[in-house]
DNA sequence: AAAATTTTGTGAAAGGAGTCACATAATTGA
DNA sequence: TCAATTATGTGACTCCTTTCACAAAATTTT
């Protein structure tokens, strides 16, 4: 197959397909066919093929694909064959929350440090859960620890006023890739990523669906 | 101008000029250009002026588009012009982070019940934040309870392995819409709406663009 | 061993979404 | 009052995404 662009809808799709992979493996396929990875992501089988088709030739006609070797592939070309190193700033509810978020670990997400103005106010909430403790730092100290613990990603988890600042300190640090939870646009240079979650978008997104049937 | 099928990525994008220009009344402007609004929101001129006319004519040519009229057609548009009436289901670390988080109450969003299997282990947990304290319900009430508070919208925040049981509950309970923080994909008949929140789908995204540049 | 069956990979067609460019309308200034 | 300016609304174009449909390849059946 020729050189093409790879379409975020289909990275996006992948990463449904990984989930539903690591399903099927535990629930011990060893087989599976385009067919039926569609149904159960809810999407259309020769969009499955085509999505995997941009990364190589992974099936065998006739019979489907290898799940536990198309899984590696997929998690391969999404970069997650790899531990993924991610700090939290701003230790509120949400930001303890995502401190003992299981799924994380369990994807390779690993929480390495915790940040926030005030790390008197919010210390040993945290710590109890999931066998090593998470302490909170100040975030004056952000640039230093995220250089000695190699941290990739950020959370920001901070009130939407303080978000800005915080984006900047993180681009200072060297942290390429942000998840902003704080509802309100960031803004970052070139060669870095910003990724909102913004539950009252999505939440909007229902109300229009709901209202308009 | 003709009716047309309004596409998915208008609503997404309308939610995020109704943010916007609530921050431009905040900040008292009267006025706004869709380049004003276009670059504040990082898209495209054409792109606001194309998606705002398909409601409507909202604007005076030469002028811009009044921000509060404006705001309130978008919000009347997206069904905001009501108080949308939430519950939580599963009341762990995210779910408690949820009953206290501030920016539903600000966008007409309210959480009236919160469910759990086990009320007793969590029961005052979340009482003191925000005045009024969610009383924790036995999720066997749901269907009763949801009648009584006129419940339309519920959050799925349990464990994995229960969410489709909780989902299959909420469809018998006639609650329409459902935002699903557990990471599994869930199934419901016809004319409910499901809206997945995944953060490790988002994340993986997120790996993927700082792996690959 | 050949025919029937299954299921992939992909070119081509269809469908959606985003951008451009300009006619149109309102305002401002001389 | 008329020209210059500003900014909308939208047809046409381009680009991106999805779906269709079928040849190619592997397996199963007879």
């Amino acid at each position: 197959m020729k050189y093409q662009k790879i379409p975020e809808a289909t990275i996006r799709r992948l990463s449904r397909y990984s989930r539903c992979l690591e399903e099927m493996e535990q629930g011990g396929e060893k087989v599976v066919s385009s067919a039926q990875l569609a149904s159960k992501c809810m999407v259309n089988p020769a969009q499955v093929r085509k999505d995997l088709a941009y990364f190589g030739e992974f099936g065998i006609r006739g019979v489907g694909y290898y799940v536990k070797d198309l899984l590696a592939s997929i998690k391969k070309v999404l970069g997650l064959n790899k531990e993924w190193r991610m700090a939290v700033i701003g230790i509120g509810n949400l930001g303890s929350a995502l401190l003992s978020y299981k799924d994380f670990l369990k994807q390779n997400y690993k929480i390495v440090a915790a940040f926030d103005i005030d790390p008197q106010k919010v210390i040993g909430r945290v710590s109890e859960k999931l066998g090593k403790p998470v302490e909170i730092l100040h975030i004056s100290r952000i640039k230093e620890v995220a250089k000695e613990r190699k941290i990739e990603i950020a959370l920001i988890t901070t009130p939407p006023s303080e978000a800005q600042s915080v984006a900047n300190l993180l681009v200072e640090a060297g942290i390429r890739g942000i998840l902003n939870f704080a509802p309100t646009q960031i803004t970052v240079p070139e060669g870095f990523v910003v990724k909102d979650v913004f539950f009252t978008n999505i939440l909007d997104n229902l109300a229009y669906l709901l209202s308009s049937s």
